[in-house]
DNA sequence: CCTGTAAATGAATATTCTTCAATTTTAGTG
DNA sequence: CACTAAAATTGAAGAATATTCATTTACAGG
């Protein structure tokens, strides 16, 4: 039957026109940001007439949408591969950070159209946008819990005060430095933040731990004598 | 010389007209967000005609930079009014941090518009936003730093990432309250921000603490014995 | 009261999103 | 291969809205 192999065809070249699309439409709106990018721009970036981009998309802000869905989609897949890759819950969650950094630091346009688009209000939760929001931040969770496991945060704060903590943190901090200190570097911004919420291991406090350890050692032979 | 008494009750009319305008417009660009504003409705409701804002302002999102300009000064006044009238670093903190999230979530689309409007790269520092943003943290610069010589705040972090912190955690914060979880209160979450990013007693303090009171103990009962 | 300037007006213009009638392309069929 | 119905595409027209500007109105100073 030849016409499952048409079928296929056809349905391969819509899709390849959506994602020229949506190719195009991100790369425009990262430049210009959502107010001043014209959908006759994407229209003939992607090679197609003003009308066709109303054929997949109901209208700017649907097309902006999957936009960020896309991002999102990405940017959850390589949270997650690279958090896979390091052993070790802090190992893990600098990783999650500059990641997450420099994305964003890469991505701002594309990420200031998220409120201007999304809050609804009404329709958010149960939205692809919500959704796909709630799978990136999971990566976060599964980790931050396991470092809790750990005893390496404080079981004090809850972990949703930690998570918004953490890419609030990161998200206003990309900000500034994209707008005042464009020259200071991540690494130091996400060493910072790590050890500001979780159980600060620095160097120092390593040392503690040992000096603590041993001072127990001692005070268990001491009372053995006793 | 009764020039000066009209001249004056002139300026005191346009004034009063630009007031109006801008009054408007906050009241709606709050209630609709700047995309869904338009300048006729504005016009509207300050009672004068679609040319005149153009008199007063150069374009809509000149208009938007001056309510947002309004609403930066009115919240640094009263921050640091409150300020004031509290004692005790970590009581102005958590003023500073109640204050601010209450403001952030009745304001949500006034301040929404900042990355819209001002994110501009060259001409934002300089600005006017800027040095009226720059006014509002220093409300919090300076109470950090009172912290800060109290020994409130461990001297390991920057002043700069802390006030990122502070800030980027209760955005966020705010926006997933206001999403998600309507009901839990500011309290909550500005107890857990605070005590998370000034004078946090870790699980390892708390072990040290153990220990030394053990070995106090244990120096007891040696000095009984020699 | 008169006059020149500043302020205000709102109809006209310009830009951009969105729709839709007409056209082209495609898949399936005899 | 020719034909047909459905799907996809087109681009010009329509609609909404920001912005301009020629004209009118209000006012301060003489």
């Amino acid at each position: 039957m030849p016409s499952r192999q048409k079928t296929k065809t056809r349905r391969e070249k819509l899709e390849n026109r959506e994602e020229a699309i949506i190719e195009s439409a991100r790369a425009i709106l990262n430049e210009k940001g959502f107010s001043k990018t014209t959908m006759a721009e994407i229209a003939r970036a992607a090679g197609v007439a003003d009308g066709t981009v109303y054929i997949y998309f109901k209208n700017k802000e649907d097309l902006a949408r999957a936009v960020l869905a896309q991002f999102y989609d990405k940017l959850t897949e390589t949270a997650q591969t690279g958090v896979d890759k390091r052993s070790g819950s802090i190992a893990k969650l600098k990783f999650l950070a500059r990641h997450h950094m420099s994305r964003v630091m890469d991505n701002w346009r594309i990420l200031e159209m998220l409120p201007l688009i999304d809050m609804k209000m009404d329709s958010y939760e149960g939205s692809d946008l919500y959704k796909l929001n709630r799978a990136y931040v999971a990566v976060f969770d599964r980790v931050a819990e396991r470092a809790h496991e750990e005893g390496l945060i404080g079981s004090g704060t809850p972990l949703w005060v930690l998570r918004d903590m953490f890419f609030g943190s990161m998200d206003y901090g990309a900000r500034t430095m994209l707008l005042i200190r464009q020259d200071d570097n991540i690494n130091w911004f996400v060493d910072n933040l790590i050890s500001t919420l979780f159980g600060r291991v620095e160097p120092s406090d390593k040392r503690r731990a040992d000096v603590v350890d041993r001072l127990e050692a001692i005070a268990d032979r001491l009372e053995d004598k006793l």
